[in-house]
DNA sequence: GTCCTTCACTGACGCGCGCAAGCAAGCCGC
DNA sequence: GCGGCTTGCTTGCGCGCGTCAGTGAAGGAC
């Protein structure tokens, strides 16, 4: 609630400094091929310091016919932690590139993707899961260059080796029937699927039988018929989606009388900050979303400007194991 | 990784429908004081849909020579769960009115908050406390025409009624002596202050000491410590700043043998996902972000359009107590 | 003296849109 | 028949910027 004020505009630096704009816009992007003097450059430098020019994005991005805003597609409303954390890490990484990021939460009332990606005029658009193939038309008629994830050999399953990571911790600690517990809000529904696919794969190459999944919603009564699930089943390790879920296992062994480790061991997933004070201290993994923040914006960045792809890390790279007391 | 493919502009739907670009812009924005007969009206918005025309949101706010931008600066860098929910509803909120909302994460490294309002050419700039009176300078500058929150009257303290809402809860079950549990991490020491000051108000209203402030690491010695000060102190209630820290201090009273809520009763902040099925399940204090959200991105689209500010909700609304089994 | 080249710039266009002003046609009152 | 009013449009400007084609001056080659 304040006056407009008008801004400074590269026209008003080039007056002050006495060339013309053109003279002003090669020296500010320091353009290649121009021969500018070195007294003139820093003639302009310092009028552009003294009064606070900073160039109005969005005529640039006009002229230019390409904004520096890459939109996020966020899937559901209420987001657990570590897709916060993502989104943040996503905006920093590509805030060092000159990018902005803007988040768009695709509920269903809200508006459709490619209108916003017109109205906010983004370059870029990113998401969890790749678009349906319509999106993507859809998309690019609105001003879109680079769409991501497409189906790309190395985006494929990137959640794969963190369920491996949980049984083998747990199969390499001796326990032979293993437990899955799903979370039960919908929204996870998913990427349930690869971290479950991954402990299927383990399990079958050390020769046991697939897991005994559950699904555990946040309340002890809920875990608690879960692990009666699981004791007759006699499954000794539970991989849980997540440390919230894990959380509720180890409530649920509480409620009836199992101790953990002894009884039943738990690992989870995220590392959440409670994660080292909850009784006892949960095992988990630790999955590195800096990394991947960063993966993802240097793709974008590589995308928008047109070389090539930084090589892809190894699949498990990130993806790190913290022993604590559960298992 | 895709073609620029063309987009389709309002020239296109001037051409196709046989009127001028005037005519177009007009309809779809459809502006008062403008007589169209219904059927030039139809045939114009039959045309761009077929054509799938979305207006360039960049080339809009050119020559309207405002954005449908809002900034957001996010004070560090990894954030607790409940600020970025925040996060989201503001989005979502926003997006209701046709705004995005971009975020910036306000790091040492990063590029200064002004110079990022500028390049994205943001009309609002909204943060979590009030903006030192340079950077708003600098910030009217670079075009922002809404900056949030001044230091008005209804935005000065919103989380005190949380701390209050503790303390009373502790004191009514008979408690005298109080405690609070101060988060260790750095980022939060700009919101720690009002929470605190609202148990200290409570706590003089009812006749009582200050409550005895420690400082809570999220592992179990660190929590233990805390709870030997005190225990030294004869607190027998502890308001913690965030459920995170709640969940570090019930680990502390385990560690020295203390049975919660008998010997200890604990009150956190926030209701995170684990709160429920913690031992003892953890009583807490509900925030409504959701209403926080709504309200913000109320003053904000109101600061826009220059509509007067909707009327203040009353001080504690959205603020809620959950009980459970650790009070 | 003429021609060519390099240097150091400048003029002007266009990106897609909102909006002020203008303008032809039709109609009305007198 | 004429001035004035409404209706239904159109023409044209400008937002701030990137960028291309051009241009005058200086310097060198012959």
């Amino acid at each position: 609630m304040t006056r407009p004020a008008k801004r400074t505009t590269s026209a008003d630096v080039a007056r002050e400094a006495g060339v013309s704009r053109a003279t002003v816009s090669y020296v500010l992007n320091n353009r290649p091929g121009q021969s500018i003097p070195e007294a003139t450059r820093r003639r302009i430098l310092e009028v552009a310091e003294r009064l606070e020019y900073r160039p109005h994005g969005t005529a640039r991005s006009l002229a230019a016919g390409r904004s520096d805003i890459v939109l996020l597609s966020v899937p559901d409303l209420p987001i657990g932690a570590s897709i916060s954390r993502f989104t943040e890490e996503l905006a920093a990484a590509l805030a060092e590139n000159g990018l902005a990021l803007v988040t768009h939460l695709a509920s269903a009332r809200g508006r459709p993707l490619p209108d916003v990606c017109a109205t906010v005029g983004a370059t870029a658009v990113t998401g969890f899961t790749p678009f349906p193939a319509e999106t993507v038309r859809a998309l690019q008629r609105a001003g879109a260059e680079v769409i991501l994830p497409l189906t790309a050999p190395d985006e494929t399953e990137p959640m794969l080796p963190v369920g491996r990571l949980q049984a083998d911790h747990l199969i390499s600690r001796g326990h032979r029937r293993l437990g899955y517990a799903l979370p039960a809000h919908p929204r996870f529904t998913a990427m349930t699927g690869e971290r479950l696919h991954g402990v299927e794969r383990s399990c079958a190459t050390a020769g046991l039988p697939a897991p005994v999944t559950a699904t555990v919603g946040l309340d002890p009564e809920s875990a608690a018929s879960a692990v009666d699930l699981w004791t007759a089943a006699q499954v000794t390790g539970v991989c849980a989606f997540n440390d919230e879920t894990a959380v509720a296992v180890l409530a649920g062994a509480r409620a009836r009388g199992l101790t953990v480790p002894t009884d039943l061991a738990v690992i989870g997933v995220d590392d959440i900050p409670v994660a080292p004070v909850v009784t006892p201290p949960l095992t988990t993994v630790r999955f590195d979303l800096h990394a991947v923040a960063r993966r993802r914006a240097e793709l974008i960045v590589a995308g928008l400007t047109g070389s090539p792809a930084p090589p892809a890390p190894t699949a498990a790279a990130g993806t790190e194991l913290v022993t604590r007391s559960s298992t």
